[in-house]
DNA sequence: CTATAATTGAGATATAATCTCATTATGGGC
DNA sequence: GCCCATAATGAGATTATATCTCAATTATAG
């Protein structure tokens, strides 16, 4: 997650400690590729702090999730992944192997702007993810 | 979900048996709200026909995904939900308290052409979420 | 350096999803 | 209408995921 540089400063400024704990996480996310999951992240996480524990990942990215600075995404499987909240986040997901492909050019921005007046909604991110069967499985 | 008018039929014609537990599983997904998960699906349908089990819940739940009657869809627990798998499906959900609310314009479709082209996926419906803070809670 | 309030880790607990296997029952063939 | 092969089921065990509790620790302001 390139796109994801300066959490850190970001924790700090919103008034967090930066615990070792934090860091870990934070690196991992900063470092690693996208969609990671708690699971994937507690394990990259104690490379870097091996005291790390499973409830402060947990804790850590509710609170990156509620600074809107990650959000939560699911796949092929039931478990929660996160990606960043910059902007929004485009795929193509195959329901046959789970494969997912990423594409950046999206229409759903002047939407965003329609809605947020309509409902009253402020509107910080957005999904976009559509469903089908990739080159290999149809 | 009264989109989803037929499925009974469609099940059928995909060569699968019409066994009380599915016809009591398909019931609910054509008479209560949108957006059930496997449990409100599970209890709902315990009252058409007691003996339903989990298994069957999930197994069915299963099956109507892999036909592509129904789409899998989280919101803001860690529980999956379904929606119908026609067109796609398009809401606005608050990261605060969880409200979420349904739109009908969308501007995916011509996306949808595009990409199917670029990435040789056959692509079925989409879901497009906006993340947001709503009205009471910003 | 100290005080304090935020944060943590470990494990217990709760919830969701999957699996197993003996039993049952649908639907095609006759 | 009846049989049979095979798909489908239910109940409960198991596994995976998520949440909670609380005593101990530690980052930071002053």
């Amino acid at each position: 997650m390139t796109i994801m540089v300066g959490l850190e400063q970001k924790l700090k400024i919103a008034g967090h400690k930066l615990t070792p704990a934090r860091l870990a996480v934070v690196e991992v996310l900063e470092t690693q590729h996208d969609h990671l999951n708690h699971n994937q992240i507690l394990d990259e996480g104690r490379k870097l702090y091996p005291k790390l524990s499973r409830a402060t990942v947990y804790r850590t990215m509710d609170l990156l999730v509620e600074l809107q600075l990650v959000r939560p995404l699911y796949l092929n499987d039931p478990t929660q992944r996160f990606v960043s909240a910059a902007g929004g986040h485009h795929h193509l997901v195959c329901c046959k192997c789970g494969e997912t492909v990423e594409f950046e050019h999206c229409t759903a921005d002047p939407l965003a702007q329609e809605l947020a007046e309509k409902y009253g909604f402020q509107i910080f991110n957005h999904l976009l993810e559509f469903q089908g069967l990739c080159i290999k499985c149809h």
